[in-house]
DNA sequence: AACAGTCTCAACCGCCTCGAG
DNA sequence: TCTCGAGGCGGTTGAGACTGT
Protein backbone atom coordinates (compact mmCIF):
# COMPACT_ATOMS: atom_id res chain seq x y z
CA UNK A 1 0.00 0.00 0.00
CA UNK A 2 1.33 3.38 -1.49
CA UNK A 3 0.72 6.43 0.57
CA UNK A 4 1.15 9.85 -0.38
CA UNK A 5 3.74 12.06 1.07
CA UNK A 6 2.34 13.97 3.66
CA UNK A 7 4.06 17.17 2.95
CA UNK A 8 3.26 17.63 -0.80
CA UNK A 9 2.03 20.96 -2.07
CA UNK A 10 2.53 23.95 -3.91
CA UNK A 11 4.42 26.38 -2.41
CA UNK A 12 5.11 24.87 0.58
CA UNK A 13 8.97 25.78 2.50
CA UNK A 14 10.98 24.08 3.75
CA UNK A 15 14.37 24.20 5.53
CA UNK A 16 15.05 26.52 8.12
CA UNK A 17 12.50 28.31 9.97
CA UNK A 18 12.61 31.76 10.53
CA UNK A 19 11.80 33.81 13.82
CA UNK A 20 8.13 35.57 12.59
CA UNK A 21 7.15 31.48 11.12
CA UNK A 22 8.27 30.73 14.68
CA UNK A 23 6.11 33.59 16.39
CA UNK A 24 3.36 32.55 14.58
CA UNK A 25 3.32 28.99 15.21
CA UNK A 26 3.89 29.96 18.71
CA UNK A 27 1.03 32.26 18.93
CA UNK A 28 -1.47 29.93 17.46
CA UNK A 29 -0.23 26.66 19.51
CA UNK A 30 -0.30 29.12 22.42
CA UNK A 31 -4.38 30.28 21.04
CA UNK A 32 -5.45 26.50 20.33
CA UNK A 33 -3.58 24.32 21.54
CA UNK A 34 -1.66 21.40 19.92
CA UNK A 35 -3.09 18.88 17.46
CA UNK A 36 -4.56 18.94 14.06
CA UNK A 37 -1.34 19.54 12.77
CA UNK A 38 -2.52 19.27 9.20
CA UNK A 39 -4.90 22.34 10.10
CA UNK A 40 -2.12 23.87 11.70
CA UNK A 41 -0.28 25.95 8.82
CA UNK A 42 -3.03 27.23 7.05
CA UNK A 43 -4.84 28.68 10.15
CA UNK A 44 -1.74 30.08 11.63
CA UNK A 45 -0.65 31.37 8.39
CA UNK A 46 1.99 29.29 7.75
CA UNK A 47 3.59 27.88 4.62
CA UNK A 48 4.66 24.80 5.95
CA UNK A 49 3.34 21.37 5.99
CA UNK A 50 1.85 20.13 9.53
CA UNK A 51 4.29 17.87 10.36
CA UNK A 52 6.84 20.40 9.81
CA UNK A 53 5.49 22.10 12.13
CA UNK A 54 4.75 19.58 14.86
CA UNK A 55 8.17 18.98 14.75
CA UNK A 56 9.33 22.49 14.89
CA UNK A 57 7.24 22.49 17.91
CA UNK A 58 8.02 19.13 19.43
CA UNK A 59 11.67 19.76 19.25
CA UNK A 60 12.49 23.50 19.60
CA UNK A 61 9.41 25.76 20.72
CA UNK A 62 7.78 24.00 22.95
CA UNK A 63 8.51 26.34 26.41
CA UNK A 64 9.53 23.64 28.50
CA UNK A 65 12.17 22.13 26.59
CA UNK A 66 15.54 21.98 27.87
CA UNK A 67 18.48 23.17 25.61
CA UNK A 68 22.68 23.41 26.03
CA UNK A 69 25.17 20.66 27.30
CA UNK A 70 24.05 17.82 28.58
CA UNK A 71 24.94 16.87 32.16
CA UNK A 72 27.06 14.35 32.77
CA UNK A 73 24.06 12.09 34.40
CA UNK A 74 21.90 12.56 31.54
CA UNK A 75 25.44 11.42 29.49
CA UNK A 76 25.39 8.45 31.63
CA UNK A 77 21.67 7.72 31.33
CA UNK A 78 21.83 8.10 27.96
CA UNK A 79 24.39 5.50 27.33
CA UNK A 80 23.04 3.06 29.79
CA UNK A 81 19.90 3.37 28.22
CA UNK A 82 21.62 2.54 24.87
CA UNK A 83 22.90 -0.10 26.03
CA UNK A 84 20.12 -1.80 26.98
CA UNK A 85 17.50 -0.51 24.41
CA UNK A 86 19.66 0.25 21.21
CA UNK A 87 18.42 3.36 19.26
CA UNK A 88 15.32 4.01 20.73
CA UNK A 89 15.17 7.53 21.33
CA UNK A 90 11.84 7.83 21.89
CA UNK A 91 12.65 5.61 25.00
CA UNK A 92 16.01 7.50 26.54
CA UNK A 93 14.02 10.64 25.94
CA UNK A 94 11.37 9.62 28.01
CA UNK A 95 14.34 9.27 30.69
CA UNK A 96 15.33 12.82 30.47
CA UNK A 97 12.49 15.16 30.54
CA UNK A 98 12.95 18.09 28.73
CA UNK A 99 15.04 16.50 26.40
CA UNK A 100 13.55 15.67 23.15
CA UNK A 101 14.71 12.46 21.02
CA UNK A 102 16.30 14.28 18.51
CA UNK A 103 18.52 16.01 20.37
CA UNK A 104 19.45 12.97 22.30
CA UNK A 105 19.99 10.79 18.65
CA UNK A 106 22.36 14.03 17.51
CA UNK A 107 23.91 14.11 20.70
CA UNK A 108 24.89 10.12 20.63
CA UNK A 109 25.80 10.38 16.77
CA UNK A 110 28.06 13.35 17.29
CA UNK A 111 29.74 12.88 20.80
CA UNK A 112 28.80 9.89 22.76
CA UNK A 113 28.83 7.20 19.87
CA UNK A 114 32.53 8.44 18.75
CA UNK A 115 33.50 8.64 22.48
CA UNK A 116 32.70 5.05 22.83
CA UNK A 117 34.64 4.23 19.59
CA UNK A 118 37.47 6.03 20.88
CA UNK A 119 37.59 3.83 23.58
CA UNK A 120 37.78 0.77 21.48
CA UNK A 121 33.77 -0.01 22.08
CA UNK A 122 31.66 -0.63 19.30
CA UNK A 123 28.83 2.53 19.86
CA UNK A 124 26.15 -0.88 19.17
CA UNK A 125 27.57 -3.40 21.00
CA UNK A 126 28.96 -2.13 23.62
CA UNK A 127 31.99 -4.73 23.02
CA UNK A 128 35.18 -4.26 22.34
CA UNK A 129 36.18 -3.27 19.09
CA UNK A 130 39.05 -5.41 18.49
CA UNK A 131 38.88 -9.43 18.95
CA UNK A 132 41.85 -9.14 20.84
CA UNK A 133 41.13 -8.43 24.76
CA UNK A 134 42.42 -5.05 25.74
CA UNK A 135 44.88 -4.76 29.43
CA UNK A 136 41.76 -3.65 30.97
CA UNK A 137 39.26 -5.69 29.70
CA UNK A 138 36.63 -6.69 32.53
CA UNK A 139 37.41 -10.29 34.25
CA UNK A 140 34.45 -12.18 32.36
CA UNK A 141 33.36 -13.14 36.40
CA UNK A 142 32.93 -9.58 36.31
CA UNK A 143 29.84 -10.12 33.35
CA UNK A 144 27.23 -12.07 32.77
CA UNK A 145 27.70 -15.34 30.13
CA UNK A 146 25.84 -14.76 27.24
CA UNK A 147 22.80 -15.97 27.75
CA UNK A 148 21.13 -12.82 27.27
CA UNK A 149 18.29 -11.89 24.68
CA UNK A 150 18.32 -9.33 22.72
CA UNK A 151 16.28 -6.44 24.23
CA UNK A 152 14.50 -6.14 20.60
CA UNK A 153 14.80 -9.16 18.39
CA UNK A 154 13.78 -7.46 15.75
CA UNK A 155 17.07 -5.81 15.78
CA UNK A 156 19.87 -7.15 14.77
CA UNK A 157 22.30 -5.11 14.75
CA UNK A 158 21.35 -4.55 18.91
CA UNK A 159 21.21 -8.23 19.13
CA UNK A 160 24.46 -7.79 21.52
CA UNK A 161 23.30 -4.61 22.96
CA UNK A 162 21.97 -7.06 26.42
CA UNK A 163 24.78 -8.91 26.50
CA UNK A 164 26.08 -8.66 30.16
CA UNK A 165 29.31 -9.01 28.68
CA UNK A 166 28.96 -5.04 27.65
CA UNK A 167 31.91 -3.33 28.09
CA UNK A 168 30.81 -0.52 30.42
CA UNK A 169 31.67 2.60 28.94
CA UNK A 170 33.94 5.19 30.54
CA UNK A 171 32.84 8.78 29.66
CA UNK A 172 35.33 10.13 31.89
CA UNK A 173 36.17 13.30 29.60
CA UNK A 174 33.18 14.51 30.47
CA UNK A 175 33.08 14.59 34.16
CA UNK A 176 31.60 17.22 35.80
CA UNK A 177 34.34 18.50 37.86
CA UNK A 178 36.47 18.99 34.93
CA UNK A 179 36.37 22.90 34.61
CA UNK A 180 34.50 24.65 31.65
CA UNK A 181 37.38 26.19 30.47
CA UNK A 182 39.00 23.06 29.89
CA UNK A 183 36.28 21.64 28.33
CA UNK A 184 35.42 21.92 24.89
CA UNK A 185 32.57 20.07 23.83
CA UNK A 186 33.89 20.38 20.20
CA UNK A 187 37.24 18.42 20.52
CA UNK A 188 35.06 15.38 22.76
CA UNK A 189 36.98 12.12 22.00
CA UNK A 190 40.21 14.09 20.49
CA UNK A 191 43.40 13.16 21.85
CA UNK A 192 44.33 15.93 22.76
CA UNK A 193 40.85 16.80 24.56
CA UNK A 194 41.74 13.12 26.38
CA UNK A 195 44.92 14.31 27.17
CA UNK A 196 43.53 17.44 28.59
CA UNK A 197 41.26 15.73 30.45
CA UNK A 198 42.95 13.41 32.13
CA UNK A 199 46.22 14.77 33.36
CA UNK A 200 47.44 12.25 35.74
CA UNK A 201 46.40 14.75 39.03
CA UNK A 202 45.89 14.39 42.38
CA UNK A 203 41.91 14.42 41.32
CA UNK A 204 41.58 11.39 38.95
CA UNK A 205 40.95 9.12 41.09
CA UNK A 206 38.26 10.77 43.34
CA UNK A 207 37.18 11.76 39.59
CA UNK A 208 36.88 7.85 38.79
CA UNK A 209 34.96 6.84 41.71
CA UNK A 210 33.03 9.83 41.53
CA UNK A 211 31.58 8.12 38.55
CA UNK A 212 31.69 4.20 39.52
CA UNK A 213 29.45 5.82 42.71
CA UNK A 214 27.19 7.84 40.57
CA UNK A 215 26.55 4.39 38.04
CA UNK A 216 25.99 2.46 41.06
CA UNK A 217 23.53 5.01 42.71
CA UNK A 218 21.60 4.84 39.15
CA UNK A 219 21.66 1.28 38.81
CA UNK A 220 20.52 0.41 42.74
CA UNK A 221 17.75 3.25 41.85
CA UNK A 222 17.13 1.32 38.84
CA UNK A 223 16.98 -1.85 40.36
CA UNK A 224 14.42 -0.70 42.68
CA UNK A 225 12.42 0.75 40.59
CA UNK A 226 12.60 -2.25 38.39
CA UNK A 227 11.36 -4.79 41.43
CA UNK A 228 8.88 -1.97 42.28
CA UNK A 229 10.23 -1.02 45.59
CA UNK A 230 11.19 2.45 44.38
CA UNK A 231 7.99 3.73 46.62
CA UNK A 232 8.16 7.89 45.76
CA UNK A 233 8.14 8.99 43.22
CA UNK A 234 11.55 10.85 43.93
CA UNK A 235 13.87 12.12 41.24
CA UNK A 236 17.12 10.25 40.27
CA UNK A 237 18.67 13.67 39.32
CA UNK A 238 18.43 15.14 43.27
CA UNK A 239 20.35 12.08 44.71
CA UNK A 240 23.04 12.51 41.52
CA UNK A 241 23.45 16.02 41.21
CA UNK A 242 24.91 17.32 44.27
CA UNK A 243 28.29 17.00 45.04
CA UNK A 244 29.47 15.04 48.05
CA UNK A 245 29.70 16.92 50.68
CA UNK A 246 33.13 18.35 52.00
CA UNK A 247 33.47 15.78 54.22
CA UNK A 248 32.22 12.58 52.37
CA UNK A 249 34.39 9.71 52.05
CA UNK A 250 35.35 10.32 48.93
CA UNK A 251 38.16 13.31 50.06
CA UNK A 252 40.63 12.14 48.18
CA UNK A 253 43.28 11.88 51.53
CA UNK A 254 41.15 9.03 52.53
CA UNK A 255 41.05 7.31 49.24
CA UNK A 256 42.61 3.88 47.37
CA UNK A 257 41.25 4.18 44.40
CA UNK A 258 42.18 0.82 43.29
CA UNK A 259 40.70 -1.12 46.50
CA UNK A 260 37.43 0.11 46.59
CA UNK A 261 34.20 -1.77 45.36
CA UNK A 262 31.15 -0.18 44.50
CA UNK A 263 30.30 -1.61 47.92
CA UNK A 264 32.43 0.13 49.71
CA UNK A 265 31.21 3.47 47.71
CA UNK A 266 28.12 2.66 47.99
CA UNK A 267 28.60 2.01 51.79
CA UNK A 268 29.89 5.49 51.73
CA UNK A 269 27.13 6.98 50.08
CA UNK A 270 24.66 5.67 52.68
CA UNK A 271 27.06 7.39 55.33
CA UNK A 272 27.35 10.75 53.07
CA UNK A 273 23.22 10.76 53.78
CA UNK A 274 22.97 10.03 57.23
CA UNK A 275 21.49 6.58 57.34
CA UNK A 276 21.69 3.01 58.09
CA UNK A 277 20.74 0.90 55.39
CA UNK A 278 21.09 -2.23 53.47
CA UNK A 279 20.74 -1.58 49.86
CA UNK A 280 21.96 -5.08 48.61
CA UNK A 281 18.89 -6.64 50.84
CA UNK A 282 16.47 -7.21 48.78
CA UNK A 283 13.64 -7.07 51.38
CA UNK A 284 14.87 -3.54 51.35
CA UNK A 285 12.47 -0.74 50.83
CA UNK A 286 14.47 1.41 48.67
CA UNK A 287 12.05 4.68 49.42
CA UNK A 288 13.86 4.95 52.60
CA UNK A 289 16.98 5.36 50.35
CA UNK A 290 15.62 8.14 47.81
CA UNK A 291 14.32 9.90 50.84
CA UNK A 292 16.68 12.02 51.79
CA UNK A 293 17.43 13.01 48.45
CA UNK A 294 13.75 14.01 47.77
CA UNK A 295 14.12 16.60 50.02
CA UNK A 296 16.89 18.46 48.36
CA UNK A 297 15.49 21.29 46.83
CA UNK A 298 16.37 22.65 43.30
CA UNK A 299 17.01 20.47 40.08
CA UNK A 300 15.08 18.07 38.45
CA UNK A 301 16.68 16.73 35.42
CA UNK A 302 15.00 13.61 36.34
CA UNK A 303 11.03 12.69 36.91
CA UNK A 304 12.83 9.71 36.99
CA UNK A 305 10.09 7.67 38.79
CA UNK A 306 8.96 4.21 39.08
CA UNK A 307 5.69 4.82 36.75
CA UNK A 308 7.69 6.05 34.16
CA UNK A 309 10.27 3.49 34.32
CA UNK A 310 8.07 0.46 34.33
CA UNK A 311 5.91 1.53 31.84
CA UNK A 312 9.00 2.14 29.61
CA UNK A 313 10.20 -1.58 30.49
CA UNK A 314 6.86 -3.33 30.21
CA UNK A 315 5.85 -1.23 26.80
CA UNK A 316 9.69 -2.18 25.17
CA UNK A 317 9.99 -6.13 26.53
CA UNK A 318 13.72 -5.28 27.50
CA UNK A 319 15.28 -7.74 29.24
CA UNK A 320 15.18 -6.10 32.98
CA UNK A 321 17.18 -8.65 33.97
CA UNK A 322 20.16 -8.39 31.58
CA UNK A 323 19.73 -4.89 31.76
CA UNK A 324 20.56 -4.83 35.19
CA UNK A 325 23.42 -6.70 35.08
CA UNK A 326 25.15 -4.83 32.59
CA UNK A 327 24.32 -1.84 35.07
CA UNK A 328 26.22 -3.38 37.87
CA UNK A 329 28.65 -4.52 36.09
CA UNK A 330 28.89 -0.96 34.28
CA UNK A 331 29.55 0.33 37.55
CA UNK A 332 31.67 -2.36 38.79
CA UNK A 333 33.99 -2.34 36.16
CA UNK A 334 34.68 1.48 36.97
CA UNK A 335 35.70 0.67 40.39
CA UNK A 336 37.45 -2.27 39.77
CA UNK A 337 39.03 -1.06 36.37
CA UNK A 338 39.69 2.18 37.53
CA UNK A 339 43.31 1.80 36.29
CA UNK A 340 42.67 0.77 33.00
CA UNK A 341 40.41 3.09 32.58
CA UNK A 342 42.57 5.57 33.23
CA UNK A 343 45.27 3.97 31.08
CA UNK A 344 43.02 3.61 28.23
CA UNK A 345 42.32 7.75 27.99
CA UNK A 346 45.19 8.55 28.42
C1' DA B 1 43.28 35.82 4.06
C1' DA B 2 41.69 31.99 1.56
C1' DC B 3 40.56 27.54 1.00
C1' DA B 4 39.47 22.71 2.19
C1' DG B 5 38.10 19.47 5.34
C1' DT B 6 35.36 18.37 9.37
C1' DC B 7 31.74 18.84 12.65
C1' DT B 8 27.20 19.98 14.41
C1' DC B 9 22.44 19.79 14.58
C1' DA B 10 17.96 21.45 12.68
C1' DA B 11 15.09 19.68 9.51
C1' DC B 12 13.44 16.39 6.31
C1' DC B 13 12.02 11.76 4.65
C1' DG B 14 9.71 7.61 4.68
C1' DC B 15 7.96 3.97 7.28
C1' DC B 16 5.29 2.42 11.31
C1' DT B 17 1.56 2.43 14.78
C1' DC B 18 -2.78 3.29 16.34
C1' DG B 19 -7.39 4.79 16.57
C1' DA B 20 -11.65 6.12 14.25
C1' DG B 21 -15.12 5.02 11.13
C1' DT C 1 -11.94 -6.79 9.23
C1' DC C 2 -10.42 -3.22 6.41
C1' DT C 3 -9.17 1.46 5.13
C1' DC C 4 -7.55 5.82 6.05
C1' DG C 5 -5.27 9.59 8.22
C1' DA C 6 -2.77 11.71 12.13
C1' DG C 7 0.93 11.43 14.74
C1' DG C 8 5.27 9.09 16.13
C1' DC C 9 9.73 7.33 15.24
C1' DG C 10 14.48 6.57 13.59
C1' DG C 11 17.68 7.35 9.79
C1' DT C 12 19.65 10.66 6.88
C1' DT C 13 20.80 15.08 4.83
C1' DG C 14 22.84 19.46 4.13
C1' DA C 15 23.68 24.36 5.47
C1' DG C 16 26.37 26.79 8.35
C1' DA C 17 29.96 26.95 11.78
C1' DC C 18 34.32 25.65 13.00
C1' DT C 19 39.21 24.16 12.47
C1' DG C 20 43.49 23.31 10.24
C1' DT C 21 46.79 24.40 6.71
Amino acid sequence: MSRKPCCVGEGLKKGAWTAEEDKKLISYIHEHGEGGWRDIPQKAGLKRCGKSCRLRWTNYLKPDIKRGEFSYEEEQIIIMLHASRGNKWSVIARHLPKRTDNEIKNYWNTHLKKRLIDQGLDPVTHKPLSSKPSPGTPKSSDFQDDDSTPSNPDEQSQSDSTSAKSLPPSSSCNLPEISSSEKTPKNDGSLSSKKRCFKRSSSTSKLLNKVAARASSIGKILTASMEGTLMSSTTLSSSLNDEFPENSQFQMDQFDPFSQSSEYITDHMKEDIGMNIDLNNPEYDFSQFVEPFSHIEGENIGGYNQDLLMSDVSSTGVDEENMMRDITSWSNYLVDHSDFTYDLLV
